[in-house]
DNA sequence: CATAAACTCTATAAAAAAGATAGACTTATT
DNA sequence: AATAAGTCTATCTTTTTTATAGAGTTTATG
């Protein structure tokens, strides 16, 4: 389960990309609108500044905004900023590696193999799906 | 990522698989082989106990065993029993669903959608892998 | 039938992670 | 100068995870 970190961080992002338009987003605005803590969000949104997914202006008309093109940021990226590992175990993380210390080797684990399946069926969703493919879907009358 | 709980239930039970044929298998043995706290197994193969996946016997002689041939133990199963929901998030989940606090409508909320394909991939493997396939790989000569 | 072996059960504790809050500071606009 | 807004660091609370303790119950067996 994806930690609440990461749920609001995806939904402060889709906020953001469907206000695109408007300019710097204030913080409150995105906390009202999504219901979330403010001063939660706020060290959310300074996380994903600092890796460069969202810039922000300071003082008066200031706010965050998207600094790529939603179609350009993975889901997959945000996941691993905020909340690490991807894959169910530590010995079949891509990025987040870890020995397994309770089996004897990993080459022959049939659980290794079976736990790199499922990371590989959620990555190919993950690593291909963007901000824009989360957007609020239109409803056409 | 699963819990260290879920983790070791997947290596004591193969390790009952695995020796099957043997009786009755003490905790203290699988907690040897799988370099486990003993203790905290214990908790853990009694959850499997009472869910019925496995059986015991006490006294001397007694021990674990498996209730079911391991063709029939789906992974998604043990994770479900141990971990809770396989989802990435409540609202996408099959077992234990939770509604949204912070989007307006679940059908048309995009992250719902593309969390439920992600759900779906991974429980085309969970829930048709099943403890045999995890079963140590035998390397032919 | 006594003994020892082994699981059972409930409680508790320690550690880590998650979630949330506080407040002083800096920057920018008007 | 005043105000609006993000920045930064620290702390705190709660929950979850991981682990341990110990008394209780059952069973085999000599």
């Amino acid at each position: 389960m994806l930690s609440k970190k990461t749920q609001y961080a995806f939904h402060a992002l889709i906020h953001l990309a469907e206000n695109q338009d408007k300019g710097p987003i204030l913080i409150s605005e995105i906390a009202q609108e999504k219901n979330i803590s403010i001063k939660f969000l706020e060290n959310i949104l300074l996380e994903l500044k600092n890796a460069g997914i969202l810039g922000s202006k300071k003082g008066k008309g200031g706010g965050y905004y998207l600094m790529k093109p939603p179609k350009e940021i993975a889901l997959a990226k945000i996941i691993r900023l905020l909340d690490g590992a991807i894959a169910l175990l530590p010995c079949v993380s891509l990025n987040y590696y870890e020995r397994c210390e309770n089996c004897k080797d990993e080459a022959i684990c049939g659980l290794n193999e079976v736990m790199s399946k499922v990371r590989d069926a959620s990555l190919k969703i993950l690593e291909n799906k963007t901000l824009k493919d989360i957007l609020t879907r239109q409803v056409t009358i």
